[in-house]
DNA sequence: TCTGGGGTCCTAGGACCC
DNA sequence: TCTGGGGTCCTAGGACCC
């Protein structure tokens, strides 16, 4: 069998779609503010007063100009002049989301959000349901079904692996449905560069073209073992496998978060411990929120600064009982970022705290010793008490402020 | 051009244990 | 005094995605 063959036999028999939101930072922009955003055909989503963002979400009107998103504003501004700029709506952005995702697990499942805007829907097993009924006009009938029940419109893809459905809502775009039927894969595959297929970001398509490999079809042309040998094992089998669009990816409903953070980046660098620790402890009391809005405790915090140079460091702390309160995530990280501060003390950009290592809130392990109790328990009823005064009188009601200069913190661990 | 904010996954080295 | 191999956990950094 040659690996051509190969490719064309191995056929899942899945049928997966990717639904795909169309510029969709865009859409909810017009959707918070009709009568501003909503009238302004060149408009730009991101960016922020201190002239610092990035592009978001570009409409296609000012796509035409070349703007794209991860772009600093003020270039896609040189661009494209008249463009409108407004923030992110994260609250809509957020809802809107929601509302797709409803929408579509009216259909199936076994649906995985992929992003905010984005979602994988497995539609195997579903045949005798929608009997005699094509995945095209399957997924057509969702995408009128989600225009309708959200107001969003969307593109999708479909096919017999992740990346395969992937691509295809690419090439659909905007607004349409293209489906990708078994045994075409390959033929479909070999209208992409390298560079087109996730995974293969602008480091990697280097390296590719430095073996001569730029398009699908030039990887076409090797076996598995001299990919292998290029690349090392893991990554020649990757590539072999995805340049002929397969991939052993599941479709997983209700993935569990692995990591949350918090960052911000100033609208001027700042230089002090004193400002930095107080930044930091407003994003610990976000980040704090949502790891017990889920029902979460962390082992592991880790806290990142950019410096004015935009150098980029962290510092991670793992400790024995998960942590939950904003006090005893602000300890970890105060004592993180004073270590990194104490390495390289010069203007920050951006500072950030994530969350990982989670463990289930809802079981007290007691410490066996004492210095594994980061954390309380009084603290987190304390803590609990707090969220639920907040969820009924504001956000501003309790005052994170005491926690700043109380007067002793714990001596570093390490 | 001057670089956001939210994530996932991978690698490599060192500590530590058996 | 010099010497193993394997497994797990932790930390730091980086590529990549939307």
């Amino acid at each position: 069998m040659t690996h051509r063959d190969e490719g064309r036999t191995a056929v899942s028999g899945r049928r997966i779609l990717l639904v795909d939101c169309d510029q969709f930072f865009v859409q909810c922009a017009r959707i918070a503010d009709p009568e501003g955003a909503g009238r302004h055909e060149l408009l730009l989503v991101g960016g922020t007063a201190s002239g610092r963002g990035v592009v978001t979400s570009a409409s296609y009107a000012t796509r035409e100009y070349g703007v794209r998103s991860g772009m600093p504003t003020a270039h896609a501004l040189r661009l494209c002049p008249a463009a409108h700029v407004v923030p992110v709506p994260r609250n809509i952005c957020s809802r809107k989301s929601s509302e797709v995702r409803e929408v579509l697990e009216r259909f199936s499942p076994v649906v995985e959000p992929a992003s905010i805007d984005e979602a994988y829907i497995d539609m195997s097993g579903t045949e005798t349901l929608y009997r005699g009924e094509s995945l095209h006009d399957t997924a057509t009938r969702m995408q009128a079904a989600v225009r309708t029940g959200a107001g969003i419109t969307v593109s999708i893809g479909g096919g017999s692996s992740r990346i395969v459905a992937k691509l295809a809502a690419g090439r659909a775009k905007p607004a349409g449905v293209m489906i990708v039927p078994p045994g075409a894969e390959i033929d479909f595959m070999l209208r992409f560069d390298l560079g087109d297929i996730p995974g293969v970001g602008p480091v990697f398509a280097r390296e590719l073209e430095s073996f001569g490999l730029i398009r699908v079809e030039d990887v076409m042309r090797y076996e598995r073992i001299a990919l292998e040998q290029w690349l090392g094992r893991s990554r020649g089998d990757w590539l072999y496998r995805r340049a002929r669009g397969m991939d052993g990816g599941q479709v997983q409903p209700e993935r569990e978060a692995k990591s949350m953070s918090r960052e911000e980046t100033f609208a001027k660098d700042i230089d002090t411990d004193g400002a930095l620790e107080r930044e930091l402890l407003e994003l610990c009391v976000r980040l704090g929120g949502d790891v017990r809005r889920d029902g979460l405790r962390a082992r592991t915090i880790t806290v990142k600064i950019r410096d004015g140079d935009f150098r980029t460091r962290s510092a991670a702390s793992t400790v024995k009982d998960g942590v939950e309160t904003d006090r005893a995530i602000f300890d970890v990280a105060c004592r993180l970022l004073g270590k990194l501060r104490g390495a390289r003390r010069v203007p920050a950009r951006l500072l950030g705290v994530a969350a990982t290592n989670f463990t289930q809130g809802d079981t007290t392990q007691l410490a066996m010793f004492d210095e594994a109790a980061v954390e309380s328990e009084r603290d987190r009823r304390l803590t609990r008490a707090a969220d639920a005064v907040r969820e009924r009188f504001g956000w501003r009601a309790v005052r994170p402020g005491r926690l700043v200069d109380r007067p002793s913190r714990r001596p570093p661990a390490d």
